[in-house]
DNA sequence: CGGGAACTCTCCCCCGGGGGAGAGTCCGAC
DNA sequence: GTCGGACTCTCCCCCGGGGGAGAGTTCCCG
């Protein structure tokens, strides 16, 4: 052929790359024409550089990044299968990886569009998150009994001294919300070991026989958000557990709820509840 | 919770959106904090606010774009579940696609990384696309025979006007790859119609009688480039007809095949040949 | 009350181009 | 030759934030 000077748009359309991306790839380096007109600025692109343009939209069209694809381009003239060879086993992962998030976020889409009394929201909990969360100083009290007497009560306590309403003094300066820890390894209907602690700052006035000071260990927790009526909450724990599992972890202390917002300010629907279990990652083999 | 005033950090932990991402809601309007110190600019939110701030991770999530998240929440809060239900089903039907998609990329780059020889590159056909070609003014022969000894004769007598080694003029001007045409409606051994025909542009000093001046006309086109020795350039038909198939079309006209370089000049596994085919819409029903 | 750690602010560049403005250029047809 | 349409150039803003700089705040503990 010697019509060896093809202009960008010809270009453009041999190869079905844009003329922005073709020009993106000349400031890059990655496919600079072979020839250019000094006085116009021109691009003229030869045949040999249509494979070359080839191979850079097929890679990129398999995912790859620009820099990746400058990667292994430069591996492949150097003859260098073994790093192409990583590449495309990266890629091959990070695709199924998307694969499997895209099945989750159809099956959330069908399972919301099939609630058209909500407008489209279920949304009772949200997708588990892996977070570290520091230790926190907090006023704390712990009790045995049963869940549904024990926890409001305890929670009204320690709120007579944080924010009392007759008056007084509160006793140390809020840091945070209101949380629950349970103690025990398994469900127990009555007899479960609760903590109720809210996290505090500064200093305390208060006796230490009406509650404890007490700091609570941080670390690694996988956690997730429900939002609705506080019975339903068991679906969380159940995320999380099946997260939990998926990835390789174990529990590694005991659980927290977090009371985001307030019962009497709010309807039932509306409450708002972090779960968070502290997790380890699984010993290699028991 | 008295403490309602909840800087961004805590907030970006309690929802899981980057101090990046709040600060960016902030500016659209998306989700703007309750209260702002005037002299500091630090941003405060309220309890209130987490809600908003998950529904617009999870729909986030869910791969919408802020627009729409904008959108879809505005719709919410007018209680219009059907545009709800629109944006919904429009995003499913986007995943779906994009599924398909990952999977097909999968499968390529499985295929590629079998194929070490190559260096991860067998590559011989890209994804088809559709594009719109004009009609092109053209330097045309049409003959009847057999596929490998018409078309190179042809080529080659086309060759010997437009760009003649022995010192004549040429006999009008090149302004694109060699073609070649097949009028068949179904695959012929023998006694086949082809026409070979070569871009031209300006006048032409030819008499008719040795090659015509057509003008080959434009139209959508489904196209497909090959890589790799001309035989192989079954794959590339198959791969059209399956694409033009899927995509509710129908063949509308004969094919074409381009040839984008020299026989002469490169080694076989690197010839080029673009593969078109003009397409229509199916129609309604037959 | 002070000091240091942790927090927050704004600003700028990066991805991989798409869309468009405004100006300059080429080329084919008459 | 020349005129108009098609082509090309550069420059700037957009997506949805991530990463980081450099400066200013807050706040907790002693």
């Amino acid at each position: 052929m010697p019509v060896d000077q093809i202009p960008i748009g010809t270009f453009s359309r041999i190869t079905h790359l844009s003329q922005k991306a073709l020009r993106l790839y000349d400031e890059r380096g990655l496919l600079i024409p072979a020839a250019r007109d000094i006085c116009t600025g021109y691009r003229y692109y030869t045949y040999d550089q249509i494979e070359r343009g080839i191979r850079i939209r097929h890679l990129l069209w398999l995912g790859f990044g620009l820099t990746e694809v400058e990667a292994i381009l430069e591996a492949r003239e150097r003859g260098d299968a073994g790093t192409i060879q990583e590449h495309f086993a990266r890629r091959l992962a990070e695709n199924e990886r998307d694969i499997g998030r895209l099945y989750a976020i159809a099956e959330a889409l069908r399972r919301q569009q099939q609630d058209p009394f909500n407008g489209g929201f279920s949304m009772s909990i949200t997708e588990p998150v892996i977070k570290d969360i520091p230790a926190l100083r907090a006023l704390s009290l712990r009790e045995r009994g049963v869940y549904q007497e024990v926890i409001p009560r305890m929670i009204r306590e320690l709120f007579t001294h944080v924010c009392p309403e007759d008056g007084r003094q509160p006793a140390a300066r809020v840091a945070g919300p209101i949380m629950f820890i349970c103690h025990d390894e398994e469900y127990r209907e009555a007899d479960a070991d609760i903590e109720v602690a809210i996290p505090i700052t500064g200093p305390v006035s208060l006796e230490e026989a009406i509650a404890g000071v007490v700091t609570l260990p941080g670390g690694r927790f996988a956690s997730v958000l429900h939002t609705g009526p506080y019975p339903a909450v068991g679906k969380a724990y159940e995320r999380l557990f099946a997260y939990i599992n998926e990835h390789g972890l174990v529990p590694a202390g005991p659980s927290r709820e977090l009371y985001l917002n307030d019962p009497a300010e709010v309807p039932e629907k509306e409450l708002l509840t972090e779960v968070q279990f502290p997790v380890e990652n699984l010993p290699p083999s028991p």
